[in-house]
DNA sequence: CAGGGTTCCCAACAAACGTTAAGGACGCGA
DNA sequence: TCGCGTCCTTAACGTTTGTTGGGAACCCTG
């Protein structure tokens, strides 16, 4: 795995969440970073630890989640290459949920001792990064909006078109046709519903010629009608750092 | 209002969040705070708006939400005194969300543009503030769990234990009985659910003697049970900055 | 204290979702 | 190629939650 492609995906990744300095370029690319890979379904860091390191997904998608007493898992959020899932645990000392691979993934340890003394000594960076978990916490936001208040169908619907948006901004092409490794069970955990209803929804949207969802891809089928289903408004990801 | 008691429940909310050193205590203390009053149910900052503001909330509930195309809403937090639940504006420039007072409120407006120069001026300060918005953000993963996996009883008693064990740490008495002033309605979108089977919740666990919520009180009548139906951790509240 | 708005409460019925159980497809390793 | 495990698929039935519609209690203001 080559150093420099690595550092191109970060900053692509911080690039899109803010505008950087060529100094501050030149400060992220001192950063060492310990380049390890994961098979897939095992967990990178788990609930209650305290990692010393925050990972950048190189290749791969990694899920987050939470499992409560009665054994329910919560899937929190996906990610996708380029971004750091627990850049919170930089301040947030102690794992309050998962975080797990979903596929074969590359990923790249950064420890937080490095990191500190980035921040400490590049204010710039600093805000970039932390404008970064504040967009982390805005996917939450909608998140919650998706579980809470929309149909399973719709749901899902978001989670694709959502899925979707942050890929074509790695500049990975993602038409209607791209990768969403889950599941049947995976996706029901996403959207809060048991495995059989996940999929009487999947199959509904397959025969309404929405979309199909198989095999671990997506293929959009009819573009109107996914997007009123879903009702996705892309503002919550705050993709331009201008505005 | 006196101003020293704006900065006292500034203050303590942060020390819970982290320890300061007293150079950055006094930073703090020349912040300029502008204490506004608010009405009840009135709207502090809306969806889409770029508020030049973040707001400390020194007296009051509020909430923020988000509405969906339908016109649905969903409550994404409830906040009490001593907290600022729009820090994330300071770096995310278009809200996603609203923020509306639930009662009348007494609020202290922190221009951006000050706290941008104190936290590039004090690491320190820069740190607790960020943490301050990754324990926001760790509250929503709670709150995604919530309403994605546990049935609605489960819901109501969570969100109880957790408005008062926060409202435990801001040194307010919060014992069997303390305040909750959300109609039903409200908490109906709080939990996902309509705010007819939010009454059916609230009856039946008055029924079953667990616990109380009535005209915006809570009384809880069985410690035990509650606590068995909510299965609350308070982890992730992060309230011990050293863990 | 009269009136009007908000909030609370409840019942009957409809729809969405969960549970249980079981068979089939698919991929992987022996 | 066979066998095994995972994943997908479906059906029947039960439970939770949504919908509609209405009435009672409460609170504020005139």
């Amino acid at each position: 795995m080559d150093r420099e492609l690595v550092f191109a995906a970060l900053l692509r990744r911080l690039n899109t969440v803010s505008g950087l300095e060529d100094a501050d370029i030149a400060a992220l690319h001192e950063l060492p970073i310990a380049i390890r890979h994961w098979e897939a379904g095992r967990a990178i860091v788990s609930d209650g630890e305290r990692p010393t390191d925050s990972c950048l997904v190189i290749e791969g998608f990694c899920i987050r989640s939470k499992v409560i007493a009665s054994g329910q898992r919560q899937i929190l959020s996906i990610h996708i290459p380029g971004e750091i899932p627990d850049l919170q645990s930089l301040h947030l000392h102690r794992m309050d949920h998962d975080l797990i691979t979903l596929t074969a993934s590359t990923l790249g340890f950064i420890s937080h001792a490095s990191l500190r003394a980035l921040t400490r000594a590049k204010p710039n960076i600093t805000e970039v990064l932390w404008r970064d978990t504040l967009i982390d916490s805005a996917m939450f936001r909608e998140w919650i909006v998706n579980v809470g208040q929309r149909p399973a169908t719709g749901r899902l619907a978001h989670i694709v078109l959502e899925l979707r948006r942050r890929l074509e901004v790695t500049g990975r092409p993602a038409g209607d046709n791209f990768e969403m490794p889950l599941t049947q069970e995976q996706i029901g955990e996403a959207l809060g519903i048991t495995p059989v209803h996940a999929n009487r929804v999947i199959k509904q949207l397959r025969e309404e010629r929405i979309v199909d969802i198989s095999r671990g891809r997506v293929t959009v089928l009819d573009e109107a009608k996914l997007g009123e289903l879903a009702q996705f408004d892309d503002r919550y990801l705050h993709q331009n750092p201008s505005l």
